[in-house]
DNA sequence: TAAACGTGGCA
DNA sequence: TTGCCAAGTTT
């Protein structure tokens, strides 16, 4: 039996009104301290910054978004000082963090809300939704925790939780329909902000996706998964296929000084408006013939091993040649390896980096020093 | 609707 | 070593 419900608010059974107190209650003893989020209940916080840091978050765990969270408040204090910004030095601060699109998005978005929305971020989740970047999930994000908005926000973390505070058992991503309906019939009108991040708190501290720790849950008694013994199974999953494995040449070409080519990829698609060593094409099955997508006419010199990496979609094994010229004989970034941390490598391209001069002493004095450049160059000098 | 789109930690 | 999958959005 559904309660009377406010104009707006969801109708919900009345044992449903009693969970989100107490999980705020659990979340003002247990919330953690990120560099991003006021102590709860607070004063509202900077909608910048939870901009900035529900992009960074987007499929990406809170462990791996502090350091760049912190150097990108650092370095771009406000939007619009990050909407003034070169946007390749915002892809090379980016650089390692996954998902490319996101930094060209954030930075059109930083540009869309200093020139159309005269800096201060639109408060509500449909006027937030038309920005580049931002979806579902986000829109809600910023307008709850920004704003104070009830927005319901749905994450990874919260489809688990109600999947088995509920025991739905029909499985993702077919589920998320249902499991948005019955989130939002949890979201309380009041410290919207708070409950979201304590759902989402919940999930990535005690409603784990494996050995969930119902006995420090506040809502343990309430769960219809842990009641059954499902909590472990919940929330189910269609079966994904298996990832292809292609294959590639990076070229590693080195001049008299010690300058590497390097070239910048496609604006958009993979990896895009980031920075490659060059390389052929990167394709199911053999791996092409050397020149393929070869940079220059060289001795190509095969170095020994193999440069693998995991994506999303697809795994890759590149294959590393190196060769030397007596002059720059082609087009494109010419780099010494102490400046590989000014320029936007991605991972996969570190990799190819750190082999490439492992195997290579094109620099006879401290190849190995360079080498550790190549490894870490998430310490590096200001530009 | 489904595929594309990164990376790292952990079992 | 391999697979899972995380504070999702875009096309």
């Amino acid at each position: 039996m559904p309660d009377e419900a406010p104009s707006g608010e969801v109708t919900r059974p009345r044992a449903q009104t009693l969970l989100a107190p107490r999980l705020l209650a659990w979340y003002d003893r247990h919330a953690r301290r990120l560099p991003w989020r006021a102590p709860p209940g607070t004063a509202a916080q900077d909608p910048y910054l939870v901009w900035l840091s529900e992009i960074m978050l987007q499929q990406t765990r809170v462990e791996a978004v502090q350091p760049y969270f912190l150097r990108f408040k650092e370095r771009w204090p406000t939007v619009e000082a990050l909407a003034a910004a070169d946007i390749d030095h915002v892809l090379t601060e980016w650089a390692g963090l996954g998902y490319y699109a996101r930094a060209r998005s954030l930075y059109a978005c930083a540009n869309e809300v200093a020139e159309r929305h005269g800096g201060k971020f639109p408060r509500t989740q449909d006027a937030l939704l038309e920005l580049p970047g931002i979806g579902p999930y986000t829109s809600a994000a910023i307008a709850a925790i920004a704003f104070d908005v009830p927005a319901t926000v749905v994450d990874g973390n919260v489809e688990r939780v109600v999947a088995r505070i509920f025991a739905v058992e029909t499985p993702l991503p077919r589920s998320k329909p249902e499991l948005r309906d019955k989130a939002a019939t949890l979201t309380p009108q009041k410290r919207a902000g708070d409950f979201a991040q304590a759902m989402m708190d919940l999930g990535a501290t005690i409603c784990t996706p494996t050995k969930p720790k119902c006995s420090l849950c506040p809502w343990n008694d309430a769960c219809v998964a842990k009641a059954r013994g499902i909590q472990d199974e919940l929330p189910r999953r269609d079966a994904k296929k298996a990832n292809p494995t292609r294959r590639g040449i990076a070229y590693w070409l080195v001049d008299p000084d010690g300058a590497v080519l390097l070239r910048k990829r496609a604006e958009k698609g993979l990896l895009g408006s980031m920075i490659e060593v060059p390389s052929s094409d990167w394709i199911v099955g053999a791996t092409p013939d050397v020149p393929d997508g070869a940079p220059a006419a060289a001795e190509w010199q095969r170095l020994p091993g193999i440069v693998r990496h995991q994506f999303t979609h697809f795994d890759l094994e590149l294959t590393v040649l190196a060769a030397t010229v007596k002059a720059r004989n082609t087009d494109g970034l010419w780099t010494l390896p102490d400046n590989f941390g000014d320029v936007a490598l991605p991972t996969v391209m570190r990799k190819v980096v750190a082999h490439a001069m492992k195997h290579t002493a094109y620099t006879p004095n401290d190849a190995a020093q360079m080498f550790e450049v190549a490894e870490k160059p998430k310490r590096r000098k200001k530009i």
